[in-house]
DNA sequence: ATCTTTGCAAAAGTTTTGCATATCC
DNA sequence: GGATATGCAAAACTTTTGCAAAGAT
C-alpha cells in the first residue's frame, strides 16, 4: 500500500501552485527543508505511477514534472523559456500514428512539445 | 568558421549508420578512441546548430541525437525500448498549435513522441 | 507490530569547462 | 599565423541507492 505523508502533500501542493512544469530541483527549492531532494525524486516517481503527476520531456538537461490535469502540451520559448499550454485532440494524433505503425498495436501515451520564440522575445 | 575534422566525420558516420537515436555516450562508444566524450558533446552541439543533427527528448535521463533526415517522430516501446519512425505533417500540427497560442507568433520546431507496447512485447 | 517512507551520505551517471596542445584553413 | 577543435582532468549537475531512524496504518 501507498502511504500519505506530509512530504508528499507538500510536493503535490507545490505542483498545484506552479503554472509550469517543474524539475525535481525546482520542487525541492519550493518545499524547502520540508522534504529532502531524494524524497522528492522518490515521491515524484510514485506520483507518476499513481497517475497524479506526468513526466514531461522538454529537452533540457533535467526532467520536468507537472500535475496530470487535462491532456495538453506546451510551447516553449527558446530564448526566455516561457511556457504556454496547448490543447490537442490526443485520439486523432494517436490514431494517425497507429495507422502508420507496423510494430505497434497500442499507444499508451504521447508527448508533443512545440518550440518557438514568444512575442516578448521577438 | 566551422571546421571539418576527422572526429566530426566519425561522429556523423556513426549517426548515419545508427537506425535509432543515440546518446552522447552511445556515440562515444561507437567512435571508440577516435574522439573523446567531451569532443562528442561539443561536436553534437555544433551539429545541432548547423542543422545536420536533431536533439530528441525521449524522456530517459540522457539526451538523444539523430541525423536530421526527413521530418519524423518516434514510437518507443515502454518495455523493450524498441523505436519505430512515424511520419507526420508538421505544418498541420504547428498550424493548429499556433491558432491556439496567445503568446507565440512563430513555431520553429516541435517534438512528438509516442509511447506504447510493441507487438513483440505484448 | 509491521511495512513504508524519510534523511543522510555516498555513489553513479551526465554534461560542462579551463587550459595547453594539436589541427585546420 | 591565426583561429578553431581536441584531449584531459576536474568540476558541476542530475539521479539513484543502502541503511538506520522515523512515521503511517
Amino acid at each position: 500500500m501507498r502511504r500519505r505523508t506530509s512530504e508528499r502533500d507538500a510536493i503535490l501542493r507545490v505542483l498545484q501552485e506552479a503554472e509550469r512544469p517543474l524539475t525535481p530541483a525546482g520542487v525541492s527549492d519550493s518545499v524547502g527543508r520540508t522534504a529532502h531532494v531524494a524524497t522528492v525524486y522518490r515521491a515524484l516517481d510514485d506520483l507518476v505511477d499513481t497517475g497524479l503527476v506526468r513526466k514531461v520531456a522538454l529537452g533540457g538537461r533535467a526532467t520536468y514534472y507537472e500535475l496530470a490535469r487535462s491532456h495538453h502540451h506546451h510551447i516553449i520559448c527558446t530564448r526566455c523559456g516561457d511556457i504556454e499550454d496547448i490543447h490537442e485532440e490526443p485520439k486523432k494524433l494517436d490514431g494517425n500514428a497507429l495507422k502508420q505503425s507496423k510494430k505497434f498495436s497500442t499507444i499508451t501515451s504521447h508527448a508533443l512539445e512545440f518550440f518557438g520564440v514568444c512575442k516578448n522575445c521577438v
